[in-house]
DNA sequence: CTGAAAGCGCTTACAG
DNA sequence: CTGAAAGCGCTTACAG
């Protein structure tokens, strides 16, 4: 079906190089892997040989099965490879794992949940252990891989395997009783898929959002109307509205809809669920003349080195997602207990809502 | 030196399952790989059978060594993971390369040719491909991979290996030139990498710049200069600084400090080698109350959606990050020919320099 | 369609 | 410190 990556030419082997020096391939191997079980001179000459053949050490694949170790970590993304490569959030979170491996002399391998059909099944179980980032429409991928595996749950659950959360909960009603210490005339709460269905637009009665515990923004919604009530405003009087992706082609249109309406309908205050979001609504209002906070205050949630370099500055939550990385690859190779961890968020003031 | 990453309870193999059902390796191995080769019925009894008992389907460190293939393509990129997760340029290439892969049955490996010492060594060359990003500050890690096996580099040269590039020097003389075309009073470069020796800041006589051929950077350079030379304006009086690595909290003081120049010192053109660096100057000119583009334009290089989804919008040249490392990975998989390629560029005229 | 057998390239006790 | 040998778990001609 796929074509061979190469036509392998002739290749020399460890077994091949111990028979060109007369000497048993155990010392070869402990040339390249245990440098204090053969005299150093033994060892120069080897490697020099090795090198002057072309022999570039042992290999992985064989070592590996020997072994039964690949020093391979793989991150399972809930999301398509593309999406997360260029979403910040998961950006950091992968190069707090890569940290964490590089020093541990592992590597990172990326599979994604929403694979491809004609995805070779199985590739994915070479790997050590598995970081799984965020709820996958199938959890099938997941069944490829042995049970004994090690494997950690980031952002979501998984049945009686470790995970790695932060407080969205409390964080999302820091933000938002911040927010309504100044009482909105018409408050507003942009979510992150959060409906059954898909929905990215106004969220009417006829959608039914996902079961709490289901995702993390549930919990988010639900700091949110913490803060609400306690301001004595009726979260059911709130109008909601739902993204279906985290970027700004997908919040874009569901934004102008909400900017565009009339000046008595329009929320002064957007509470959205990620920073991609309200930064969203700050560049869209700025495009429309609104003056931000003046016309509309706008919250986040995330903290994105992309919300804080710029002006105004967002005002958000942020969550340490580089830790949260570094806390799950530690996890996998044994590092740290493998328990459930809650990492604490930090409310930030910037200039959308002082 | 390394802690296991697990202790590995008893597992079931190919082979068990095979003895469990009284039939043959073979076609446990068929069931699973090549369904046409044994009747439905047994393919169904086996395969049920499997997941009965715990049996996930074959091992991928086995069968990789024995059909020599991992369908694992290994990226190396030239500056640490945590920068190039982070960098929204590297982070498109990335995308490009998964998307194809994905599309093709194989997985993604992350290296970085800035390693950690205590790399295991060869654990890369599992992959059965190669691409190596940008230049690195040593081209050890590449002599641990086996050289038949396939490798392009992108955005630099190896010896005899094929290339993707974008026409950088046209590019930057299409930038420069639009810039230009408006005289400016004082007309500024920031390089990005440029010198032999690291310098964050002004570019002084007693700095080398790196040879032409080496870095992209120094074509870019060479379309600034071009295009100055056309303008009548001598490239020697145009002063340049240089940053060190592409991030706001590196550019950000070399900016400040020449932002912070006196009136009639201060550039009111800067044509920049990176969107970042543009951004970053847009943010701290803004901060000081300085106007864009009135005070001073700017121009950038990339593209990347940061510097469009804001306001001002960034005037720049696009490069086809994703299509770079789609072309690549057609190249290693054998889905293109193995050649040199260059990319077409686009200028993007935004607010910043109208 | 099925089964017996070779062998992919290593690492690692083990005996010397 | 060195060498002979077993075996990691598969896939794949090959014979039936």
């Amino acid at each position: 079906m796929e074509p061979p990556v190469s036509a392998v030419p002739p290749r020399i082997t460890l077994k091949d190089l111990a028979r060109e020096l007369g000497v048993s391939t155990a010392s070869v191997s402990n040339a390249f892997n245990r440098p204090d079980q053969l005299s150093p001179k033994l060892r120069e000459r080897i490697l020099s040989e090795a090198q002057r053949l072309g022999y570039s050490g042992p290999d992985a694949k064989a070592r590996s099965l020997r072994t039964g170790r690949s020093r391979i970590i793989a991150v399972v993304l809930a999301e398509t490879l593309t999406y997360s490569l260029n979403d910040a959030v998961a950006s950091e979170l992968l190069a707090g794992i890569a940290e964490v491996l590089d020093v541990h002399g592992h590597t990172l391998l990326l599979l994604s949940g929403r694979q491809h059909v004609s995805q070779a099944p199985g590739s994915a179980n070479i790997a050590d252990g598995f970081i799984v980032y965020g709820l996958m429409p199938s959890l099938k991928v997941l069944n490829d891989i042995p049970a004994q595996r090690p494997m950690v749950a980031v952002d979501f659950n998984i049945q009686s395997r470790p995970s790695v959360h932060v407080d969205n909960e409390p964080a999302s009603y820091a933000v938002a009783r911040h927010a309504l210490a100044t009482p909105p005339k018409r408050p507003g709460i942009i979510n992150l898929r959060l409906t059954e269905s898909p929905c990215n637009g106004k969220i009417t009665a006829e959608y039914t959002l996902l079961a709490a515990g289901q995702t993390i923004t549930r919990s988010r919604l639900a700091g949110f109307h913490r803060a609400l009530e306690e301001q004595g405003i009726d979260p059911a009087t709130v109008p909601m509205w739902n993204i279906e992706e985290n970027t700004f082609e997908v919040c874009a249109p569901v934004i102008a809809e909400i900017l565009d309406l009339p000046d008595d309908q329009r929320p002064d205050l957007l509470l959205c669920m990620s920073d991609r979001i309200a930064l969203t609504v700050v560049t869209l209002a700025e495009q429309r003349g609104l003056r931000v906070p003046q016309d509309i205050r706008i919250t986040g949630f995330d903290g994105i080195a992309e919300g804080q370099y710029r002006s105004p500055r967002l005002t958000t939550v942020r969550q340490d997602s580089v830790e949260k990385g570094r806390i799950a690859a530690r996890m996998i190779l044994g590092l740290a207990p493998r328990e459930n961890r809650q990492l604490l968020t930090e409310l930030i003031l910037g200039e959308t809502c002082p």
